[in-house]
RNA sequence: GCUGGGUUACUCAAGCGGUCAACGAGGGCAGACUGUAAAUCUGCUGCUUUCGGGCUACGGAGGUUCGAAUCCUUCACCCAGCA
């Protein structure tokens, strides 16, 4: 089991979960804010990122840790999921060739903008982070056959280009082995485990530093559907680190770091937070956690702290009675304390000793 | 005192003879949220029901009409202008 990495002479801990801070902020918190809640790294957007404010940008201000006044680790995320979650949304914003992602932007959508893979590797290195991943074509949990191939022949034909247009950035930046960051690629193919296992070996023939659990899979619950995470975790060895993106609950975090999993990000602390959806302790016993919907009008004059058992700025200084007026005034601050706390929550759950199945 | 304008569900506010238990917004309630165009989105929101309906409701009281939140009379209150 890998128990740590070091990246540019910083050694990082694992398990580790980080927030997603996709335009260089997680929404509502400043740095001090996520330092207070345990977090220890987090996860960028190129996608979004070079979009706004642009690579010459965050090159002119060193970098992302320069921007945001954050030393700790950061990943960024390389764009593909956009295609996925963009891209299908908007028909017409864009669309996905064997060159890149293609976007239309002007009055009349008369601007054509290709970000291919290399595109997605000069930016990574301009935003300075220590986790490169690799450009993907996210199989959507729909995708016939015929699409599932493209999506993972696209993903491994991007990632040798990712592989090739990082070997030359390390170059061009003079990077030692111990200044460089890592580079992680992305397995995909949905459930289809012949093209996934193919698509792992093409990954692995490539050579990374680490391997990315790509796509999801919910079962009829709506939870993760840990066989599937946990065959996914087999097709690569356990020398290298594996990313579980996009996960996921608590329970379901605890579960995938017992599969192997040490790196997970996830949007559910810091949005379910601004929809008053909180994790706490179950007073019970009986589950890991329950949810607490500050949102409910029960909580109108409940003078505790949002949950008893917690040791976070939240729940030492305010009451639900307290937050509970706040969600409801739509004060801004609201967000902030509620993320604080969800954050902390996670930070806490990710780094409790994995708990074994029987 | 006169002349206009108003009074609609928890609140604001449409409606101006039937398709109105009544548009819309807010509030309230419930649900959703998993590599963030999500501080967002979706329902429900008079009472009751054997889910066919029944009952009570658009300031109060009368009236016209087959039928009224909508038209008429009158009373009450609010607003504006003139005395």
């Amino acid at each position: 089991m890998i128990e740590s990495l070091t990246i540019k002479g910083k050694t990082y801990p694992l398990p580790i979960f980080c927030p997603d801070a996709t335009r260089g902020v997680v929404k509502g918190l400043d740095t001090p804010d996520l330092l207070a809640a345990g977090v220890e790294g987090m996860i960028v957007n190129t996608w979004h990122l070079n979009h706004y404010p642009g690579r010459d940008f965050l090159l002119d201000c060193g970098g992302i840790k320069k921007l945001m006044g954050f030393d700790g680790l950061i990943i960024s995320d390389s764009g593909g999921f956009q295609v996925h979650s963009l891209f299908q949304k908007i028909p017409g914003f864009g669309k996905i060739t064997d060159r890149g992602l293609v976007t239309y932007t002007g009055p009349k959508k008369q601007h054509k903008i290709i970000f291919r893979p290399e595109d997605s590797i000069r930016m990574q290195f301009a935003l300075g982070s220590d986790i490169v991943i690799c450009l993907d074509d996210f199989t959507p949990p729909s995708a016939t056959r015929p699409r599932i191939e493209q999506s993972v022949e696209r993903t491994v034909s991007w990632a040798k280009r990712c592989r090739q247009e990082y070997d030359r950035q390390i170059k061009y930046w003079r990077l030692t082995d111990h200044e460089r960051p890592l580079i992680f690629a992305v397995i995909q193919g949905h459930d289809d485990w012949e093209c996934r296992r193919w698509c792992a070996q093409e990954l692995l023939k490539i050579g990374f530093d680490g391997y990315c659990l790509g796509g999801q899979k919910f079962n009829d619950h709506g939870g993760v559907d840990l066989d599937w995470s946990a065959k996914n975790a087999q097709l690569t060895p356990d020398d290298w680190p594996r990313y579980a993106m996009g996960f996921g609950k608590p329970d379901e975090i605890q579960a995938m770091i017992a599969q192997g999993y040490q790196i997970f990000d996830c949007v559910l602390p810091t949005r379910d937070a601004r929809h008053a959806r909180m994790y706490v302790h179950d007073p019970q016993k009986i589950k890991d956690y329950i949810f607490l919907n500050l949102n409910k009008s029960q909580y109108t004059h409940d003078r505790q702290p949002l949950d008893p058992h917690c040791q976070c700025h939240t729940c030492t200084t305010t009451t639900r009675e307290y937050l509970h007026h706040l969600y409801k005034i739509g004060d801004d601050s609201f967000a902030r304390l509620a993320s604080i706390h969800n954050l902390h929550f996670f930070v806490d759950t990710t780094k409790k000793p994995p708990v074994r199945n029987p």
